[in-house]
DNA sequence: TGGTTTGCCTAGTAGGGCTAGGCTACTACC
DNA sequence: GGTAGTAGCCTAGCCCTACTAGGCAAACCA
């Protein structure tokens, strides 16, 4: 018989795919194997676990969103950089829904260290340059604006902002604005 | 052979405190069979399928989260107020990690008409009677607002913010410092 | 060219979702 | 207080997914 040509990566790629368009709580391993044409028990040859194709994907999506964002960072600063960060961050979401939804589950700390989310956390902390804000400040100003970042995607996604009619785009860009607004002029204590 | 009482109530609740044990994806029915000392089949003739079994959980869990918050808002006006909700907010995801899980499921339009998540918006454009917003400025503050909450407590939940030493009450704290500051302030275009 | 490794296979276990159809305990009504 | 109906549970059985063990053949490499 033939050799499919399985490899991790590919695989990876594939279960990413997947995940955009059925979500990643349906990302199986038979699912993974079917579009591989071959059987999913041939697959554990590759994969440790299912757990393990869902946090390949997830760090795929990381490494993903860290070079969007990299490339959207370069040569700006401010404002100008916070909301190219801010949009690279929603387009990403938006394009690759279930990409996005594999990056929110429980890495464990060595392989999160070992991920490229410490280079957006680098990146976020960049942003803040424009701000002059010193520790903690920066650390809480850091979480706040990923909170916000991901609490409006991810209330975006699941229809959280589906009852008002108002273009949810009018709102990300103010909420862009306020995100500015307070960190131009941290309230301190 | 004895009955074992099973009502569709029953079943909430049960589903609740399971998906606050174990999490919502691990709430399956055979477990809640197992629980009740029953056969899986036997739910069915009370629940339509697992997914009705989810949808139950969180509408159980928005009603609790808008009775707890509106205890918290009573009384109280502008930042109290503010700081009140979101102590609520993110006391309730704590306590009931499961059971705010569910609550980001997708629901469909006439559920979600119909549930609790109304009191709990109608509740958040209420805080913002303090400031002073008219609309459109109202709903980009109000999905600000819950994005930040959102966002903040589903990174905390999922150790986004592990990476760094610095402890978390402290930057919710100074996140809702920022926050009203900046709905005090809105930035005007 | 023959041995080893690599990549796929079949077969089988266990568990979850769900349906069909059967039996029984309770309820209501005459 | 007997009996018809129904509500609440059951068994049996289907399909799907995760995962393991062990077999076989293609590819590679000495």
């Amino acid at each position: 018989m033939a050799r499919a040509g399985v490899t991790v990566e590919r695989l990876t790629l594939a279960g990413a795919e997947l995940a955009d368009e059925v979500g990643v709580e349906n990302v199986t391993v038979a699912a993974l194997a079917r579009r591989f044409g071959v059987k999913d028990a041939s697959l554990y040859f590759h994969l440790r676990n299912a757990h393990d194709l869902r946090v390949r994907i997830a760090l795929l999506a990381l490494a993903e969103l860290a070079d969007r964002v990299a490339a959207a960072l370069a040569g700006r600063a401010g404002k100008d950089a916070l909301v190219a960060f801010a949009n690279a961050y929603r387009d990403y979401a938006r394009e690759h829904p279930g990409r996005y939804a594999a990056m929110q589950i429980d890495l464990d700390p060595e392989t999160a260290a070992a991920s490229a989310g410490v280079r957006h956390a680098e990146m976020t902390r960049a942003i803040l340059r424009g701000y002059r804000l010193s520790e903690p400040d920066q650390t809480d100003a850091v979480r706040m604006m990923h909170s916000t970042f991901h609490g409006f995607v991810s209330l975006e996604q699941t229809g959280g902002f589906r009852h008002t009619p108002r273009p949810t785009d009018d709102s990300w860009s103010r909420t862009l604005d306020a995100l500015d607004a307070v960190l131009t002029n941290w309230p301190s204590r």
